[in-house]
DNA sequence: ATCCTACGATGGACTAGATCCAAGTCAATA
DNA sequence: TATTGACTTGGATCTAGTCCATCGTAGGAT
């Protein structure tokens, strides 16, 4: 069982049928589905899982701290399970794939206090941009 | 007249009405406008002036490279003038206000190879995220 | 100044992605 | 096994964006 469901079931989620496909499609490393993928896989475990039941458990997902959304393109957003460590993201600019990156430094220490317009700044999310071995 | 009607206009790109409100409204520091916002703008000035040719006319702009299109949030993409100087970008997580930065470093190169899974990278996307003045 | 025409503008139909809702179903507890 | 509030469902609805046939016009030619 995955660990996604085993963290879940210890923070009392109820759990049913379509819940259970749904955390195991996304369970593994560079997992970054898009919601209607995410219904593919499960329809496949599941037939008859509706839509509204995947972004409504996607959703819960998201609130719980257990799953991130993820925005690469300005299309639909993507599901990445592997919320527990932080990371970013490097990502195919012609196919598409994306792949988790862990860059050294501190992108919050660089930027300066001239440059924060007084807000409180609490994170940052990175997008590298490239070709994958496949499509250079 | 604004900086980029000029570049345009240098460029030989067919000038119209429609074309000229949509670069006038455009024009400015730290602007991040939906597309939906540019037509309201737009209209404002040129009431007759359609959804389409704002499409039309952000999209061209964008494949000339005088336009950036920018997404914080899943939600409508941001269209960001500002694409001569390299920026980043520092999101209130309530109110959306957007201020361009420029953080100090290379993000490129805290990219070590053993991150790179063989991709060549040319560039990287920054989006900080925190509480503006007026949201904290 | 007028003509010509290739390029741009238009409105409305269409699509993708996502959300909403009232009604039906069921997991968990007793 | 009875209860009940939480979960699921199909379909309607919404938002952002694209497409297209047709009309209009910017700007070069005369
Ligand atoms: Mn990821
Ligand atoms: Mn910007
Ligand atoms: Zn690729
Ligand atoms: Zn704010």
């Amino acid at each position: 069982m995955s660990d996604l469901l085993e963290r879940l079931r210890g923070r009392g989620w109820r759990m049913t049928a379509q819940r259970r496909v749904v955390a195991e499609v996304l369970d593994g490393e560079h997992i970054h589905l898009t919601a209607d993928e995410v219904l593919a896989r499960a329809t496949d475990r599941l037939p008859e899982i509706s839509r509204a039941t995947v972004y409504n458990t996607l959703g819960e997902l998201v609130s719980l701290g257990e799953v991130t959304e993820v925005t690469t393109n300005g299309r639909a957003k993507r599901y990445d399970p592997n919320a527990h460590r932080p990371h970013h993201h490097l990502v195919c600019a012609r196919c598409g794939a994306i792949r988790d990156v862990h860059p050294e430094g501190d992108p919050l220490a660089d930027l300066p206090a001239s440059e924060r317009f007084g807000f409180t700044v609490s994170g940052v999310e990175m997008t590298y941009r490239g070709l994958c071995p496949q499509c250079v």
